[in-house]
This record gives C-alpha cells, sequence and structure tokens, in this order.
RNA sequence: GGGCCUUUAGCUCAGGUGGUCAGAGCGCACGGCUGAUAACCGUGAGGUCUGUGGUUCGAAUCCACAAAGGCCCA
C-alpha cells in the first residue's frame, strides 16, 4: 500500500483546480478558517463593490488575485480577516443599460415611461450578472463571503449615507450654487464624466468659428481691447475680459485705431502696427470697455478688465472673452468678482427671450448671425474657422454646451489639509501614486459636485419650504417617521413631506447623489452605522488594507478618503494596493470593437487559475501593464507550476518505492545538500515574509519560484543518487525534500490556493493531526538554526565551478558521462563534502585544493588522462542510459523488473558488463543480463541497435510481470 | 492643455541608496546531461541600456530637455 497517493504523469491544472473547489466546499474551509481566527486580532479589508450589470473582465481578476493573496497571509499568519463582499448598484451606467432596453433616450421619455417602473428596472438590471460574477469569484479562488454582501440600495445603506449626509450639513459644508459641466440641450442634461469617456465623445478635427472681436474702451473708443474666441454664441452674454497679470502687453496704433493684445501674440494682427507702448497684465485691471449687447441688466462691475491666472499668451490675444456661465474659469472668475451671473442661453439650447434679434435661435445656429452683426458694427477684427477637440453628445450627435446649472455641492475644499495629511500616512503600492496621481489631485482639489439630476441613485436627503425657503437635511428614517424598510428611493420618498415651521410643507429637492459617495460610504454604510454595529464600526475602523486598480485613484480611493476625513477625521485605509491595466499581446487596450478581448473564462479553462494568478504576480511589478495572452500565461505555468510539481511526482514515486513515510520530525540534514537547501528555504521564508508585509507580492513570488527552482534544478539533480541508495541514506534526503516542499506549499498557498493545497493534500495529508487544509495552516517562520549564508555562496561557487568543468568537457570533446580522473580547483577553499558534490556534478574521482591567491577569482582544471578502468567505467555508464532510455520507452515504471539481452561483438563492452554487472542490475531493475541475439520479432521498441563508443550493439528488454503479453508495454505512449 | 507611468538582446522582463549591472527566461543554432520533468546544463549569434545635454574620477542607475507609447484629468 503506497503511502502517497500515485500521480498523474502531466499536470492538469483546471481539472486539479475543480477538485480543490471540491474538496474546500466539503471540508468548509473558508468558514473553518474564519472559525478558527475567531479570537485573532482584525486585519480589516474593505471590498470595492463592483456593479454586477456587466460581465466581469480578466481585469477584475487581476484586482480580485492581488486581492486575496494578501488576506491568505494574514489569516496564515493568525489574523481574523472578514471578506464582506459588496455590490455597486446605483448611477448612471445602470441607467443608461435600463434606457437602452427600452429603446429611450431622453429623460422626458423616462418620466412619461413612469419612474417607479423605471427605477424597479435598474433594480434587477443591477443584479443581472451577479451569478456570473459569484462563480468567477469562486473559480479564481477569491474567498469572499457574497452571501453577507451588502448592496447600497438596501434602505439600512441608504440610511448611514443619509445620517453622513446629515452631518457634513450641519457642519455647514452641503451647499447649494452653480457649476459648469458639459450639457446636452436635446436631451436635456449634463453629462458625466463617465459618459464623456465614451468612445466618439470628443471629437478631434472639429471645425468652429475663431473670431477676434475689438471691446472699445469707455474713456476712448478709438482704443480697443482684442479677444479671441472660438465660441461666437458666448458673447452676448460676455461680463468681463480676463488678463494675465504677469502677461506683457502691448498698445499699438494701426492706422487709425489703438489695439491692445499680449506683446507675444503681436504675430496674429495683419498689416502694418506700430508699438506705442508696453504694460504688465497688472496695469490694464480696472479698465472699462463699451459692452457688445445691452441684453443682461446693467450692474456696477461688469465690463471690465479682470485679473485670471488661467489667461495664457500662448493662445488668442492674451486677453479672454468671459461669459460666466458657459466655462469653468468664467464661473469662477465672476463669481470671486462679485458680477451677478444670468444665462442668456435656455436649457433648450435656444437664446432667451431678452436676447433681443438673437431670441429663439439654437446656440450653435447663432454663431454666423452674431458674426454678421458684429462685422456690420465693425467691431469684428478677424475671422477664421480653425480645427479642434470638441465634446458631442454620445447618445444624439449634438454638440455640447459648457453651462452652468444649479447643483449641490459638498466643501470638500474645507478639509483640504486634512485630506493630504491623512493621504500622507497612507501606504501606496506603487509609491508614486500617494504624490503623484492622488497627491496632485488632492492638490487641485475642488469642492465635490455631488447631485444628480437623475432617478436610480441615493435621494439627496434634502426638503425646502417653497415659501419661506427654510432648507433641512434629514439624516434618519426615523426623523420622518419611515419604517425601517421603507424603499426610500424615488418616486416614493418625494412624496413625503414636512411641516414647515411657517407653515407651508416642506418638500425634497428632486437631485439625487453621485453614485460614487455611495461607494465611499461603505465602511460604515455596509454596518448601517452609526443605528447598529457601532462599537465594531468604531474598533475597525480604518481597514488595514484594500486593493483596486489605478482607475479609482478619483474613484473610490479618493470618496473613501474624502468621507472619511469629514466624518471622523481619519484616512479609510492604511495600504493599498493598485494593480495598473491588463491589456493585450500587443499593449493595446482592450475593447469590444477592436475584437481583443480576452474572456476570463476561456483563459482560466486553459490555463488554470493558479497559472493566471501567479502570472499576474510575478510578471511585472505592480503599476505596470499587463500583457496577457493565454500563450503567455501557459509559458509561466511550465516554468513554475509545472516543474514544482514533477518535483513533487519524484517524491513520491520513489519515497512509495523505498517505502519512506513522512513524519513531523525535523530533517537532520547532516547531509551538505539537505543543510544547504534548508538554508536556502531558511531564507527564502525570511524574504517572502518581509515582502508581503510591504505589499510586495511580486518580489516574494520571486523568491518562491528561485527556492523551487533551486530544489529542482540543483539539490534534486545532485541528490538523486542518494533517493535510490540505502534507506539510511535515503531517508534523510526524503525527509528534507518532503519538508522543502511541505513549506513550498505553505509559502505559495496565499498565491496559488489551488496548487498549494494539492500538494499539502498529497503530501501532508497521510500524516494523522494534519490541518485539513493548507489554508488552515500558519504561515512558516524563520528557522535560524538553519540559517546558513556562508554554505549559500560556497555553493554558488560550486555551481559556478561546475559550468566551467562542463565548458572544458566540451572543449576536450569529452562528454560529461566518461569518468575523469580528477580537478584541481584554486581560490576557493571547499569543504571535502562540497568538494564530493562537485566531483560527482561533474564526473571526476578527485577534487582537491591547489593553489591560489585568497580574493582571486575561483578555477577550475580537469585532467583528461584516461586508465583502461575509468574507460570501462564510461562505457558501462552509457549502456546503462541506454537500457534506461529503453526502459522508459517501454512505458515501464521505476522498480519494474526486467531482464536485458544483448548482442556485441566488443570485447571492451563485455569485459566493462562482466565487471560492472551487479552495478548494471541495481542501477536498471534487472533480474538477468545473458548475451544473444534478436528474439526475430523485429519489435524496434524491444530490440534496439545502439552505437556505443562506435561499436554496434543491439539490446532486448523483457519485462519481468509481462511476459506473454509484451504486447501491452509497446502500446503504452512511449517517448 | 495638465499630471502620472513606461522605454534595457528578435520577444517578455530583472536590475534598493551611481563603482564586475550589461543580466534572466523564451526563441534560434550546435553540443551535453537525465528513469521526475512540456525539465536541466554549456557554447554561440544578438544590446551605443529611446535620444541629447549635464553632475561625477565613474551613470542603465542622479538632474534637465526631447521623442515614442500608455493611463487619468481637462
Amino acid at each position: 500500500m503506497p503511502v502517497f497517493e500515485p500521480l498523474p504523469p502531466h499536470l492538469n491544472l483546471p481539472e486539479l483546480e475543480e477538485r480543490v473547489l471540491q474538496l474546500w466546499d466539503r471540508e468548509h474551509v473558508f468558514e473553518k478558517g474564519l472559525e478558527q481566527n475567531r479570537d485573532g486580532a482584525p486585519f480589516v479589508f474593505y471590498e470595492g463593490p463592483p456593479t454586477a450589470n456587466g460581465i466581469p473582465g480578466v481585469h477584475h481578476v487581476l484586482a480580485r488575485s492581488f486581492k486575496d493573496c494578501f488576506l491568505r497571509y494574514q489569516q496564515m499568519l493568525g489574523r481574523k480577516v472578514e471578506r464582506r463582499g459588496g455590490w455597486d448598484t446605483h448611477g448612471l451606467p445602470v441607467e443608461l443599460e435600463v434606457e437602452r432596453s427600452l429603446k429611450i433616450r431622453t429623460k422626458g421619455e423616462i418620466e412619461e415611461f413612469g419612474i417607479e417602473k423605471f427605477n424597479s428596472l435598474c433594480r434587477s438590471s443591477v443584479m443581472e450578472y451577479i451569478d456570473e460574477w459569484e462563480r468567477l469569484t469562486s473559480r479564481i479562488g477569491f474567498w469572499l463571503d457574497m452571501e453577507r454582501a451588502y448592496r447600497t440600495y438596501d434602505s439600512g445603506y441608504i440610511e448611514s449615507v443619509w445620517w453622513s449626509l446629515k452631518q457634513i450639513f450641519d457642519k455647514g459644508w452641503l451647499y447649494r450654487g452653480y457649476r459648469v459641466a458639459p450639457y446636452c440641450p436635446r436631451c436635456q442634461t449634463s453629462l458625466s464624466s463617465h459618459e464623456l469617456g465614451q468612445p466618439g465623445a470628443y471629437r478631434d478635427d472639429t471645425p468652429d468659428p475663431a473670431v477676434t472681436v475689438r471691446f472699445r474702451l469707455v474713456d476712448d473708443p478709438s482704443t480697443s481691447l482684442l479677444a479671441w474666441t472660438t465660441t461666437p454664441w458666448t458673447l452676448p452674454g460676455n461680463l468681463a475680459l480676463a488678463v494675465g497679470p504677469d502677461i506683457v502687453y502691448a498698445r499699438v496704433r494701426q492706422g487709425s485705431e489703438r489695439l491692445i493684445l499680449a506683446k507675444a501674440r503681436l504675430s496674429m494682427l495683419h498689416g502694418e502696427y506700430e508699438v506705442e507702448a508696453e504694460m504688465p497684465g497688472s496695469q490694464l485691471l480696472g479698465l472699462r470697455y463699451q459692452r457688445l449687447y445691452p441684453f443682461l441688466p446693467a450692474q456696477a462691475d461688469a465690463w471690465q478688465v479682470l485679473e485670471g491666472d488661467f489667461v495664457s499668451a500662448e493662445e488668442g490675444t492674451g486677453i479672454v472673452h468671459t461669459a460666466a456661465v458657459y466655462g469653468e474659469d468664467d464661473l469662477r472668475l465672476c463669481q470671486q468678482a462679485g458680477l451677478e451671473v444670468m444665462h442668456t442661453v435656455g436649457l433648450d439650447g435656444r437664446f432667451l427671450p431678452l436676447a433681443g434679434k438673437f431670441a429663439g435661435l439654437f446656440f450653435k445656429r447663432a454663431d454666423p448671425a452674431i458674426q454678421d452683426d458684429l462685422r456690420e458694427r465693425g467691431l469684428l477684427y478677424q475671422e477664421e474657422v480653425i480645427l479642434h477637440t470638441y465634446p458631442f453628445c454620445w447618445r444624439c450627435e449634438t454638440p455640447l454646451i459648457y453651462y452652468a446649472l444649479d447643483s449641490w455641492f459638498i466643501r470638500t475644499t474645507a478639509v483640504k489639509e486634512a485630506l493630504v495629511g491623512h493621504n500622507q500616512s497612507v501606504r501606496w503600492v506603487p509609491s508614486h501614486i500617494r504624490d503623484g496621481r492622488m497627491g496632485n489631485w488632492l492638490e487641485s482639489l475642488q469642492d465635490w459636485n455631488l447631485s444628480r439630476a437623475r432617478y436610480w441613485g441615493t435621494p439627496l436627503p434634502i426638503w425646502v419650504c417653497p415659501n419661506c425657503g427654510r432648507e433641512r437635511c434629514v439624516g434618519s428614517f426615523q426623523e420622518l417617521g419611515l419604517p425601517a424598510d421603507f424603499d426610500p428611493h424615488k418616486p416614493f420618498i418625494d412624496e413625503v413631506t414636512i411641516p414647515c415651521s411657517c407653515g407651508d410643507s416642506m418638500r425634497r429637492v428632486p437631485e439625487v447623489i453621485d453614485c460614487w459617495y455611495d461607494s465611499g460610504a461603505m465602511p460604515y454604510a455596509q454596518w448601517h452605522y452609526p443605528f447598529e454595529n457601532r462599537e465594531k464600526f468604531e474598533s475597525e475602523h480604518p481597514a488595514d488594507y484594500i486593493c483596486e486598480a489605478l482607475d479609482q485613484t478619483r474613484g473610490w480611493f479618493y470618496t473613501l478618503l474624502a468621507e472619511s476625513t469629514m466624518l471622523f477625521d481619519q484616512p479609510a485605509y492604511r495600504n493599498v494596493v493598485v494593480p495598473s491595466l491588463v491589456v493585450d499581446e500587443q499593449g493595446r487596450k482592450m475593447s469590444k470593437s477592436r475584437g481583443n478581448v480576452l474572456d476570463p473564462w476561456t483563459l482560466i479553462s486553459s490555463t488554470g487559475a493558479d497559472a493566471v494568478r501567479w502570472w499576474f504576480y510575478t510578471t511585472v511589478t505592480v503599476g505596470q501593464e499587463y500583457r496577457i495572452s493565454v500563450q503567455r500565461v501557459m509559458e509561466s505555468s511550465v516554468k513554475f507550476l509545472n516543474v514544482l510539481w514533477n518535483t513533487q511526482s519524484f517524491l513520491v514515486t520513489y519515497a512509495n518505492l523505498a517505502g519512506w513515510r513522512p513524519s513531523l520530525e525535523e530533517p537532520t540534514g547532516d547531509h551538505v545538500l539537505d543543510r544547504w537547501i534548508l538554508a536556502r528555504l531558511d531564507g527564502t521564508v525570511a524574504e517572502v515574509t518581509h515582502h508581503l508585509d510591504r505589499y510586495d507580492a511580486h518580489s516574494a513570488c520571486r523568491a518562491i519560484q528561485q527556492l523551487a527552482d533551486d530544489t529542482s534544478t540543483w539539490y534534486l539533480r545532485c541528490s538523486r543518487g542518494r533517493f535510490r541508495g540505502q534507506p539510511e541514506v535515503a531517508a534523510p534526503a526524503f525527509a528534507t525534500l518532503w519538508r522543502v516542499l511541505r513549506d513550498l506549499a505553505l509559502l505559495m498557498a496565499p498565491f496559488t490556493p489551488f496548487v498549494a493545497d494539492a500538494i499539502h493534500q498529497e503530501l501532508v495529508a497521510p500524516l494523522a493531526d494534519s490541518p485539513a487544509s493548507v489554508h488552515l495552516a500558519r504561515f512558516p517562520r524563520e528557522r535560524p538554526e538553519w540559517s546558513d549564508p556562508e554554505l549559500i555562496s560556497k555553493m554558488a561557487e560550486v555551481r559556478r565551478l561546475a559550468e566551467e568543468a562542463r565548458a572544458q568537457r566540451e572543449v576536450a570533446g569529452v562528454p560529461t558521462r566518461q569518468p575523469l580522473p580528477s580537478a584541481v580547483v584554486s581560490g576557493v577553499e571547499l569543504s571535502s563534502e562540497l568538494a564530493q558534490v562537485l566531483a560527482q556534478e561533474i564526473n571526476v574521482l578527485v577534487v582537491s585544493g591547489g593553489p591560489g591567491a585568497a580574493g582571486e577569482r575561483s578555477q577550475i582544471t580537469l585532467d583528461f588522462e584516461l586508465t583502461p578502468e575509468l574507460k570501462r567505467d564510461g562505457l558501462l555508464r552509457q549502456l546503462v542510459r541506454q537500457v534506461q532510455n529503453l526502459r522508459k520507452q517501454s512505458g515501464m515504471n521505476p522498480g519494474d523488473p526486467a531482464s536485458l539481452i544483448l548482442e556485441t561483438q566488443s570485447v571492451g563492452l563485455r569485459e566493462a558488463i562482466r565487471l560492472g554487472d551487479a552495478q548494471l542490475r541495481a542501477q536498471c531493475f534487472l533480474t538477468g543480463v545473458e548475451l544473444g541475439g534478436p528474439d526475430g520479432s523485429g519489435d524496434p521498441v524491444r530490440w534496439r541497435e545502439v552505437s556505443l563508443q562506435g561499436e554496434r550493439v543491439g539490446l532486448l528488454l523483457v519485462a519481468e510481470s509481462s511476459r506473454g503479453h509484451g504486447s501491452d508495454i509497446a502500446a503504452d505512449d512511449g517517448p
């Protein structure tokens, strides 16, 4: 009865993983792991909620691989690691999906359809692919508690969000204001950045008029300020001109008029001119000019030159025309100057009645009319057509208009310093994001535009009295007398009114909030804080660790930080790992239109999830792009998982053959190779721990891979003889290899949870009292008694000398199989054990030390003098090799008895066989060696003619166990 | 227009704090080893470490500028 389960000859990873999944399921390994660490110190992880209204892609596998490995690591250290899943359920993308399915495009159509029905469709749409998500999550081995997952549309979740908004409202940080947004006058809605990111939203080479306009000075109408704009339709709304205070301006005479513009832009003048004066922009401030149109009501501070930090002298005239409500800079400037801002164009994109002869004109159509008008009045200095990038509505292709809309804001700028400070305390991986992408974002922080004039979202809990204008922010359902299970979504919540102290009824504002606020609220809202779980939340916030892709910097990473700072004056997470993008083999972004999207299921079913995970960890450092393909993942898998599997397979084969059994006793490690590989193991444990504590999976995995490689290509290679030797020789080697593989499985468990557990099941499970899964075991710890840096560096030297020796053999034309009498090593002191390892590896009888100064590069010199005995040994070794080859090709297993019939004319070979008979029988598991000829069957597998040192030799191998039905053997898959 | 990242052999990528750092793997050619192996080892072809300046006794490594690609924001 073999101790270890015999292994299939080749590793079939997808199949193996399915078996491990069944084991986890059967043994409740996930639940047991949580239970086991119930009293451990919490390691808090926040799951960034995805939206399940689309199918998951390869990039989700990436993020989830990184999420998983650090959680498994911490759990193996004994920490209590809850992993509550969550779903992001609100927002415009959800609405757009439903709009598509209903084949409607505008808000009017939604309201006609009915908000209640519409929102109910949104609610189900958002969970449409939830099964798919759960299936993939489980298949890639990401352990996540999906049964208790939070959902941002749950009433309790929304109530927590309301609570938080009330905190912010009470601090005076929630206010109503204007904001300029790209707006589609046909769909009558502003577009989110998400929609602007849609392919085709921005179009290069859009032709637009570019006009240079004279603004005549009030005090001297023969002198004009020149301003340049590509949106003539905004000119009737002009309120001010802006100059840069440090830009140098010039006043020039041209014919009978004087013009003022930036000195650096004089080249745009046509015709002769004469510079009369130069001045900095600061000297122009306050200069008053005649307004172009009398449409807007007069106000004291309008139509003068103001200072604008956004003005540059690289385009136009260096003087910027400002219509307050049609540009972000414009709005800011006019508000700072205390101007009352007003629209000249309505929400339908047409000029308002106040616009005189332009009233009713669609804004784009007004361009030529306004140009004609200004030209006739002599105010147009120059006009041309330019090509530039301009945004269009991705739904209806209408050119967008930057338009100031009424909106609610959170005054994040009030806590800017705290945000910057808390961000500094976070460990970012890769580190540059902290001061780069995130740091810069915080430096140029704007107030958070919170409200959305949409339908499917958390309703903004602000009620306003139409009579007296009183505003009230509601922070709980109880305040409204609503039950806990009330559905607070539109349209239901809009029917709830509050009596106002003035006697009228307060009504809720119509807006919902930015769904990013929802996701940023998950630390507290997932626990319905502060209505429930007060202590739990307060003791576990901030999270130890989060992980999402790079695109979340200004998304979730920011909203978590912002809300946590405003509500609790804390960061929301201490460590954040940020994997970059997954792109195709050529480095291009994956997109449906390119047709280069790699389906995660295709990938996993051909390579296995562990291969994909390992590839993600090892291929590049976090932060770089992942150029993925099935082929590439496969290559990395062969390099590591396959090698490791074969190492295990070797142990299993020979341990079963020798009847060796594992025990919990420590390996004795007397042999230099055992001491060496244990020292390597110890060093690797130290290294991996060091890297994982710093959230560096890449370096940790590379160290593990190096150890696996050393185990296979040096430890095993050099130890093969011992494994086949007598029990007292073999046992320490088995014990050492077993221990290395066991600990490798532990080290790998966070990264390749399937293979690690399969190795554990194979090697460790035969022991009594072993953990039911590698994931219920503890992570290895350093063993100072194994540490031996000196031996590690000496062994590196031995490996280098072995290479040099092989190179010398090649030059001399003597194959490694031919034993040589001796080699002399100089420049390095080798112990006799190491000398023996080297001697065996390069096949010489003796390695001795020679002269050579310490410090100089070590060298080796081979002695190529052959004795008849050595020649005979070489011959015998070549014969052994041929017989072994024949055995393998015949499908025999090591240990299967066979007898050999051999035909040769060579006296030398006959002599070698006679003297080496015992060795030949032992190494090749032969029961008998006879001289004879072919059996006449002509079977090329059984009867083989080979050439040994120029002599023709015929070999016939007869398997003992299968005498009489030898064809069964020949039918095996062979070479 | 702004920010961040990347640019090292045909391909994929390593190279804390500047001084054997010019490397590994894959691929190719030739040879070798091997009863675990789709493995391993050796030799060879192939690189002005994107370019240009600078700091330094010395730079792939630090600084500046430029080019190409990617991402985010506008």
